[in-house]
DNA sequence: CTCTGGCTGTGATGGCGGTCACGCTGCCTT
DNA sequence: AAGGCAGCGTGACCGCCATCACAGCCAGAG
């Protein structure tokens, strides 16, 4: 079976890869069957949107590949994005398990499959089956952690600089390969990481070109090398 | 029994007027005393701190009266408030169920009882009652939403004259008495508005001679008096 | 192929607000 | 009372960066 937007389905949880690290990994059997009675998959293609900040939560989304990015809009059109959701992750968790609209917007970047629970079924889930309590409130703490860091970056680092070295330090963090250089595959555009750090398109565009300037950085397509990166750490301490 | 730093005791959580509206409500007996014999109440005064960025876990914190200062430091001494806890509020929750380091500093800015809950205790009496686990998540919901509005509130808005005016609205939000004029207690100094907002001090100064000026808010002592609340959120629109 | 629209590069400009510097008040300590 | 200290008020300066404006560039659509 071939899958929309040039993607293989994943055609079962019990294949998907992140099974094992994620939010229902070591369930009883019962369970597992309990949730995969209640879960439905889709694809969607770049630009479809998971959900709308201020709607009333319709349930929770299990990414199984793609990425998405998760952005809050101002009144006057400014857009802010607070994080990009990889594979494995769970969306919509807060607004669902509160009951309270989504304070964020959902849009997926990279063609995505994701595995959807409807709200009423996934509470009914959890007041049956206690022991998943305690997983859902990690993967909540988890994303609180890094709501935590995002605010870090936007409300401390003074210089956009500083903003934009840290930003990429925490994107290559993990994809470290040891050596001096670190390679990282970047899909998002200048607008796009701008609003990721709270600055304007032109700055990040000119900011890009004076770390290339100093060789701290190199970019092939979509392709981000950071060269030095002691270099780019010495630029938070400014 | 007297208290010190003037405050009177709250000798038993049943008593605790927060008790129906927050995170242990509605409890099977049980479950209520293996609470009650995992709980231990402590006094703090001014200025105390709670827990560290960057520690390890030692448990929960459930405020029972006072306020609590919870904030992130740069390694270059730049302090971001991330909110104020209120009494009836949990902190440490997610370090605590995620088993990794506080991500924040909590420093009590109001004299404060709270009742401490271990680490491991509390995890354990999860696992045993797994009803406990979704209003856990609940709690986390809600914190991560108020993240999510700091979040708005620092990179959103671009003047300094909008964040403070939407840190006051949000301030008096609730408190509000219909009427035109809405009374607050404001016990921050500018300082640390700054810190909340991400300003200078003496910028905060300045928009609240400003906003006085314009009629808009009045100080007395540590009441604040908003007088024109549409006046307010026009600033919000520039 | 051409055209359109999104993305990137770059210059010029101007203002917001951070920083430094200092004086003032009121409160707590000695 | 005298001193010290934390918080507030205010002036001057000037650098960063948002904004506007426009010019190449590339990919995809027709």
């Amino acid at each position: 079976m071939r899958a929309p937007y040039g993607l293989e389905i994943i055609e079962s949880c019990l294949s998907c890869p992140h099974r094992e690290d994620r939010l229902f990994c070591n369930l009883s059997p019962p369970a597992v069957q309990k949730l995969a009675a209640i879960t439905s998959a889709s694809s969607y293609p770049k630009g479809a949107t998971l959900f709308v900040e201020g709607q009333v939560p319709r349930g929770v989304f299990i990414l199984c590949n793609g990425r998405v990015k998760l952005s809050t809009t101002s009144a006057d059109g400014k857009t802010l994005i607070v994080r990009i959701a990889d594979p494995g992750e769970v969306l919509g968790l807060p607004a669902t398990v509160t009951e309270k609209p989504y304070d964020l917007t959902a849009e997926v970047i990279e063609p995505t499959q994701a595995n959807f629970i409807p709200r009423q079924e996934f509470l009914n889930f959890l007041r049956e089956h206690g022991e998943v309590g305690l997983r859902v409130a990690q993967q909540l703490g988890e994303t609180y952690h890094s709501a935590i860091a995002e605010m870090r970056t936007i409300g401390l680092s003074h210089s956009v600089g500083e903003k934009l070295a840290r930003f990429l330090l925490d994107l290559s963090a993990g994809h470290d390969s040891g050596k001096g250089e670190v390679r990282v595959t970047l899909t998002l555009t200048h607008e796009e990481i701008a609003q990721m750090i709270g600055a304007s398109r032109e700055t990040v565009t000119r900011l890009f070109g004076e770390f290339k300037k100093k060789q701290l950085l190199q970019v092939k397509g979509s392709t981000l090398i950071i060269k030095n990166k002691a270099g780019l750490e010495s630029v938070l301490n400014s």
